[in-house]
DNA sequence: AATACATATGAATAATGCTTCATATTTGGT
DNA sequence: ACCAAATATGAAGCATTATTCATATGTATT
C-alpha cells in the first residue's frame, strides 16, 4: 500500500477524530486553561482528561506551560482555526444535512 | 460534556482517520479511478476499497458516477486540497520530527 | 436468458482504542 | 520533613472499528 501522505496524516487525524478531545480543544479556544479547569468544564474525570490530552500535545494541537502545581494548556490556534474553516467550509457545502452527519 | 463542533467535527475526522481510506484519496488525487483501479494501485482487496468508501462518500470526501459496470470515484478536490494545506503547515511548523510522528 | 465482470453487502473474527480505577509523581505550603 | 493539592501513569475491561471471506446485486455482452 501506498505511503506519502497516509503515514504523515494518520496520527494527524486520529488525533482529531475523538469526542473528548475535540471538546477539549472547542474549550481551550476561550483561553488557556488547566487539567482540572478543563475536567470542570467538560464535565468529566481528571484522569480522562489528563489521558487525552497527551495525544494533543504529542501532535502538536496544543502546548503545555506549568504554573505552580497546575499544568496550564494553550490552543495551537494556528492549527485549529485553519482545520476548523476548513471543516465548516465543506459541512456548508457537502454535507447534506447542512452539517450535522446522519447515522 | 459540551456539543458544539465536537458533534459536527466527529464524524469528519473518524472517516479520515484510517490509512486505507487516506491512502484511497492521495490516490484520488491523480484524477477518478474505479474500485478495482483504487484496489490494484493499493494492492488490497476490492471488498476492502469497497466498504472503505462508503464513509468517504457518506461524508462528502469523494462523488460516485457510474460508467457501464464500474464506478467511478472522484475526489472533492475543494476540501482535500484545503485539508492537506492545513496539515503541511502544521507539519512543518508544529512536528518536532517534521511530519512523521514518533510512536 | 445465460454468462462474465464489477461492485456491494453481511456477518464473524481480529485489532484498536477508550474509559475507569487505583496509584505514582510533582509541587507548594506548614 | 510531612501533608495536601494537581496532574500523570498503568493496567484491565469494555467498546468500537477494521478486515476478511463468502455471497449477493447489478450491468453489459452474446
Amino acid at each position: 500500500m501506498k505511503k506519502g501522505l497516509s503515514q504523515t496524516c494518520y496520527r494527524f487525524f486520529s488525533t482529531l477524530a475523538n469526542p473528548t478531545r475535540l471538546a477539549t480543544l472547542e474549550n481551550l479556544i476561550e483561553g488557556p486553561m488547566s487539567v482540572s479547569g478543563i475536567a470542570e468544564a467538560l464535565e468529566q474525570e481528571q484522569s480522562m482528561i489528563s489521558h487525552n490530552l497527551r495525544p494533543l500535545v504529542r501532535c502538536g494541537f496544543v502546548q503545555v506551560e506549568s504554573k505552580g502545581k497546575e499544568r496550564i494548556y494553550h490552543l495551537n490556534r494556528d492549527t485549529f482555526e485553519a482545520l476548523l474553516a476548513v471543516v465548516e467550509n465543506h459541512a456548508k457545502r457537502y454535507c447534506p444535512t447542512g452539517g450535522r452527519c446522519q447515522p
